[in-house]
DNA sequence: AAAAATCTATCTAACGTTCGTTAGGGTGAC
DNA sequence: GTCACCCTAACGAACGTTAGATAGATTTTT
């Protein structure tokens, strides 16, 4: 009979990510996370002991979700155009159908404070990182790599970012916001260059 | 002698606009605003009606302060490549020289409601956003002007973005910092687009 | 096997703090 | 004397958090 009664960490981590994710720290109390779990806000206090830990936890999990397909992306051997088409694809699909760990991660690295922006470096973007620069020198041995990865990344999230006023811009259409019209759009920016 | 003690409603929202851009709306304080300013919490609803107008206010002015930059850009008449690669530079300056206007606008992206994205895409990005539009159309007829002209702010934003974290990132080198040095990264990649 | 003790997950109630905001009074300038 | 500007003091609400009790499951003891 327990369950229906009982609540594990994850079951609550799971339903805090969404709200931290839309809201911001801030703007989700303890009492709206507690809501959503089905629970009081003193139980919450059983698992965790505090809403700074809670948060943090929150964030483990939903990047550790996603630390796998960075790699993935990398291990078919194939040309690198075809890999570079393959991983923007990947990405742009990535943010569009996680908007949690696209928001969690735009959140911290506005706010979070520079232990924290460390662990997203090594354990979020890390191996990522290395291998797309890697990627990069390969396409474009005289484009500096470092810069390259950052363009990479900023052409595919931004589009995700942007997304929430797109609508009132000049120009837009329903198609901008598939991914993969806008995966395609980006890889026929890059695959020029040289 | 009112010089010294008498306070405008400009000065303060001038105070407050480097707090809200760097600590967002909730982690500022009525009480903070006011002794940034001078004077005590309470003072402040003599110029404002509550928080809200405040930071309403503070915006317009962060905003209205750069709305004018993104026209200049466009009057001269040059090739649309020397313009393409002026207004990147110009841009990644603007991003660069006031971080305050870049991280109220993200913050506004991510979390404004409907019709604060409309003010935001009417007044901010509106008219650059069209003479920009025409100009990848000029120079690359093939693509689509809105989802390129995102694209080049993508890819000067992003770089302004990730700052706080490309310190922790493989490759980081001081120059990366530079936005001339961006500027010219970005231009780069944009220019063979064809 | 039954009883007792412990542990686990939750609850209600409340505490102390901070917040946005208001009421009401003072003081100097025009 | 009126108005603009600032003050002190306080209110009510919301927040994170703690204390203490309760019910059910689990383990230990008899």
């Amino acid at each position: 009979m327990s369950k229906t009664k009982q609540t594990t960490k994850t079951d609550i981590l799971k339903r805090t990510i969404p709200l931290f994710a839309q809201y911001g720290y801030d703007k989700v109390s303890m009492r709206q996370i507690a809501e959503a779990v089905g629970i009081k806000a003193a139980s919450l206090y059983h698992h965790f002991p505090d809403k700074q830990a809670l948060y943090i936890e929150a964030l483990s999990l939903a990047f550790s979700n996603h630390a796998d397909f960075m790699d993935e992306s990398f291990v078919l051997q194939a040309s690198p155009e075809r890999r570079l088409r393959q991983l923007i694809l990947g990405l742009c699909t990535l943010v569009n159908e996680d908007p949690d760990f696209s928001r969690l991660m735009q959140r911290e690295i506005m706010d979070g404070d520079e232990k924290r922006l460390q662990f997203l470096a090594d354990h979020v973007f890390g191996d990522f990182f290395r291998d797309m620069s890697e990627l990069c020198l390969s396409m474009a041995p005289d484009k500096d790599p470092h810069l390259m990865s950052i363009s990479v990344l900023g052409l595919v999230i931004y589009h995700f970012q942007i997304s929430p006023i797109r609508f009132f811009l000049p120009g837009f259409q329903d198609s901008h916001n598939d991914s993969q019209v806008v995966a395609e759009h980006i890889f026929s920016l890059l695959k020029n260059t040289h």
